[in-house]
DNA sequence: ACGCCGGCGTAC
DNA sequence: GACGTACGCCGGCGTA
């Protein structure tokens, strides 16, 4: 058993409790929802994290030394309120009936005694865990000891530090020095934040570092601020820095744990009106004994009582009694990763039903890697088996990074969900209650107090069979509304396509990422000192409100146009402010924001996503968000990759294939457009297309009357406009917007336009309407999508939903063909044994990392396939092009 | 300190 | 009011 010392900051955690949770009062009317919330803080100490020993450490109530030194010191702390005041006793009095331990010393705070006792038993102990928010005690994070945050179930290892605060442990105190802390009125450095402590600390190491530098510094506020405030700064490390040599007068033998209720406790705890409190803890010694009276007898089982469904839930100990349960062909499974991270080294639990009626519960946290992964690829690796699951291709993922393959087959609830309902809610607690009627044990309750095993087995068990339930009932509620096939056939199955594709990554160039954040960096810089110089104060540009403060109040520039709550400033205000000449202003703030823009959501932050472990930049894809069936990407959304201004598409240049290989990417030519032909089957439209003319062009010219080859770019660029309006279902006051000419005319293109294609616009009027008469829209292979606005009163929901019923079957089509092409492909990839990869689909696009001697076969293979999905009127057309990052593909 | 919302901007 | 589908950054503001 490896012995694990859980540090409390007391204070922190009465602070804490006390403002998240409303307020409480005891029969006799005494606030106590700080005990409540300190109690159920400690409960789960103890039930998540197992500490064998615990020291709770208290402020000491006399001033403290800084105190003395710094006689501002935590001046600036509101009062403590009243109702906070009387529980303070009733906490001690509650850690003591716990028989916690607890120790304040004179003159110092809890962070002191903190300190002292990590650095003193740090080789007494396997794990020291540190409770509190006090980011100062982040410093004594190391190898074995790590801050946890209860609140919100984080555990902060060296590498968390980093990636919370920026800086090292090590270098925690002189970052917090140079911050300053404004909970404690520590004023730290005027002019630095956050992010500017810790590149000076990145680059200085120390702040002593960063003194013998402060010569070298360019950036003005930093310089004045190393020039002006750098005694504040040495005042406030001495603020800051922990004394890590108190004498403790304890031996660490007094501080184990064997927290037993006593009758004492629950006495206690009955006065202050904790029922349930007192529930819990008698399941929590039912729940212990049950799982050591059972510990391997493959039979303790709790019966819960809820509406509807009685749950059984069975404890599993040996890889043998999962075997016994693993005969059935269907089964459902839910695991539980440690902070919902979902990581196969995190997977603590699973929970698996054969029958819907009872589950079976196996912890297997603590178990040797080797035997956990035994025991999932059991599960996950069985090819007779088919498992119900929520969220599968979570799990793919977290498995494909260990080399794990699902080779069962697999029926994934949350997706059948979506395909009944594509704007529906997604949490699992909702689509139970909502398909089976069944309430059960939520989130909530799990972060709770009640954390035990016997909990969790419960907590999982009843997802679990109502997973195995649920796959029954949404199968008939699919079949019921003709949805089976695109469930089955196209959902379904691309799941493990996208857990692939998420687990392989794209490479990153980072060298280039970084040149380009100085470049664009300098240039934003210049461009806010033109700035600053026309209007000699400055500004944060960043601020749409202090910006039009600037252009309308101070240099009194006519209003464009508002927005909800004030005056616009964006792009359009912007240059048409620009285009009136009357000042410099607006034509440099399109010049920052673009690069402003470039740099905040690209440039600087997606090298830092780069997994480490993989070195690769690994987004999520989505199938379950976008209403009309589309993917949606975030973490990074890989889906928006600027590709139209020539500043933006630079950054395509920093996505790579690896030495060797080359990217390719094939990309559907005007698939929407394609599909509003073969739907609408409009003669001049499809005609276009079968001649695999210039589609922009040839409508131009159909539209204007004047010959093909004589359409000029101007004229065909308002075709263009056109014709995606079209598909959104734009009006012509619209349509005069982004053209930027007078509603009349933009109505007369659109009256022409529909003389031409006359077929389009009763397609568009008939979409509306069957649409309206269903309830729903409908894609070419089926998939639906309500619009309950159809039939709203309101006239402007009600046109809303007439776009929706418009662009939802175009959009969600060309949704499911390149759905279909992906699967496929995939398909073909691996039957072929290509070493060729899938990496990206950005809605018409696939990009590919391919070897250079799969080049050609796969060039071959993507054009088939791609275009091969399904035949209509007019041929789907697939564009290719290869490079060895993604701006030269070409 | 944190979360939410509005404004804005990127993609297809 | 007026063009569909997303995601994400920043500032500002309210609440804790």
């Amino acid at each position: 058993m490896k012995s694990r010392l859980i540090l409390v900051d007391l204070s922190s955690f009465i602070y804490r409790a006390f403002y998240a949770i409303r307020m409480l009062n005891a029969p006799d009317g005494t606030p106590v929802n700080a005990v409540h919330g300190v109690l159920s803080m400690f409960l789960k100490l103890i039930s998540d994290y197992r500490p064998t020993h615990m020291l709770i450490a208290k402020d000491s109530k006399g001033p403290s030394k800084r105190k003395e030194i710094f006689p501002d010191y935590k001046a600036n702390r509101q009062e403590t309120p009243a109702d906070l005041i009387v529980q303070f006793d009733i906490i001690h009095q509650l850690v003591d009936k716990m028989g916690l331990i607890s120790f304040t010393k004179e003159q110092y705070e809890a962070d002191d005694v903190i300190g002292t006792a990590a650095v003193k038993w740090q080789k007494s102990f396997d794990e020291i865990l540190i409770a509190s928010s006090d980011k100062d005690l982040m410093q004594f994070v190391g190898d074995n000891i790590k801050m946890i945050d209860t609140m919100k179930d984080k555990i902060y290892s060296r590498e968390d530090v980093f990636e919370k605060m920026g800086v090292w442990p090590e270098q925690m105190v002189d970052y917090l020095a140079i911050i300053g802390d404004a909970s404690d009125n520590i004023p730290g450095m005027k002019g630095i934040g956050p992010k500017g402590a810790s590149k000076l600390l990145h680059d200085h190491k120390t702040l002593a570092g960063c003194i013998e530098a402060k010569d070298t510094y360019t950036d003005k506020r930093i310089k004045n601020a190393f020039e002006n405030h750098l005694q504040d700064a040495i005042l406030s490390k001495q603020l800051i820095e922990i004394v890590t040599d108190l004498n403790l007068d304890l031996d660490t033998k007094d501080l184990s744990v064997q927290f037993n209720p006593t009758d004492d406790l629950i006495n206690f705890l009955k006065d202050l009106g904790f029922k349930s409190v007192i529930k819990k803890l008698a399941d929590m010694k039912y729940g212990e004994y049950q799982a050591q009276k059972n510990n391997d007898s493959f039979k303790s089982q709790i019966i819960i009582d809820r509406p509807k469904i009685v749950f059984k839930h069975t404890h599993l100990n040996s890889i043998r009694e999962l075997e016994q349960v693993l005969h059935k062909p269907l089964i459902s499974m839910i695991a539980k990763y440690s902070n919902n991270v979902p990581e196969f080294e995190r997977m603590e639990a699973i929970s698996i039903s054969a029958d819907g009626n009872e589950s079976f519960y196996y912890h297997i946290a603590d178990l040797d890697m080797d035997i956990k992964k035994r025991i999932i690829s059991l599960i996950v690796q069985n090819p007779d088996l088919e498992i119900v699951g929520y969220d599968t291709k979570t799990h793919m993922v977290a498995l494909l990074r260990e080399d794990l393959f699902f080779n069962a087959k697999f029926y994934d609830v949350l997706q059948a969900y979506y395909n009944l309902d594509t704007g529906g809610a997604k949490n699992i607690e909702y689509v139970i209650k909502m398909f089976l009627g069944t309430d059960i044990v939520d989130e909530a309750s799990i972060v709770d107090y009640s954390n035990t095993r016997e909990f969790e087995a419960i907590f999982l068990g009843e997802r679990a069979c109502s997973l195995f339930l649920l796959k029954n009932t949404l199968e008939e509620k699919l079949k019921e509304q003709d949805l089976e096939k695109i469930n089955h056939d196209i959902d379904q199955p691309l799941i493990p396509v996208l857990a692939k594709m998420e687990k392989e990554g794209v490479l990153l160039n980072k060298a280039f990422f970084v040149k380009l954040e100085n470049d664009f960096s300098i240039e934003a810089q210049k461009v806010e000192e033109d700035i600053n110089k026309i209007t000699d104060f400055p500004i944060n540009l960043k601020s749409p409100k202090q910006v039009a403060e600037l252009l309308f109040e101070k240099l009194n520039l006519p209003v464009i146009k508002k927005t909800k709550t004030g005056l616009s400033t964006d792009i359009d205000v912007l240059q048409e402010l620009h285009s009136m000449k009357i000042s410099e202003v607006p034509g440099l703030l399109i010049k920052y924001r673009e690069l402003e823009k470039l740099l905040s959501t690209y440039v600087k932050v997606l090298p830092e996503m780069i997994n480490p472990r993989t070195g690769r930049l690994h987004t999520h894809f989505y199938q379950n968000n976008v209403s009309t069936g589309r993917l949606s990407s975030d973490k990074p959304n890989l889906q928006n990759i600027p590709v139209r201004s020539k500043n933006g598409k630079l950054i395509r240049k920093g996505f790579i294939a690896k030495p060797g290989w080359l990217l390719l990417s094939a990309d559907y030519s005007q698939i929407e457009l394609r599909l509003l032909a073969h739907f609408s089957k409009d003669r001049v439209m499809v005609d276009a297309f079968l001649k695999d003319l210039d589609i922009h062009s040839q409508t131009a010219s159909e539209v204007t009357g004047v010959d093909l080859d004589k359409i000029t770019s101007a004229e065909r660029s308002i075709a263009k406009t056109v014709n995606f309006g079209l598909m959104y279902g734009q009006s012509s006051f619209g349509l005069a917007q982004t053209l930027g000419i007078s509603r009349n005319e933009a109505k007369d293109y659109i009256t022409k336009y529909f003389e031409k294609f006359s077929r389009v616009k009763s397609f568009l009027d008939e979409l509306k309407e069957i649409a309206t008469q269903k309830g729903f829209s409908e894609t070419l292979y089926g998939r639906k999508r309500f619009i309950p606005e159809l039939n709203n009163q309101n006239r402007m929901i009600k046109s809303m939903g007439e776009r929706l019923a418009v662009n939802s079957p175009i959009q969600g089509t060309a949704a499911d063909i390149i759905k279909v092409a992906m699967i496929n492909l995939d398909k073909k990839l691996t039957v072929q044994n290509l070493k060729s990869r899938m990496l990206l689909q950005v809605h018409d696009e696939l990009i590919f990392e391919v070897p250079e001697d799969e080049l050609e076969l796969m060039k071959r293979i993507l054009k088939e396939e791609m275009e091969g999905v399904v035949k209509l009127d007019v041929p789907l057309k697939v564009d290719m092009g290869i490079g060895v990052n993604w701006f030269d593909i070409k």
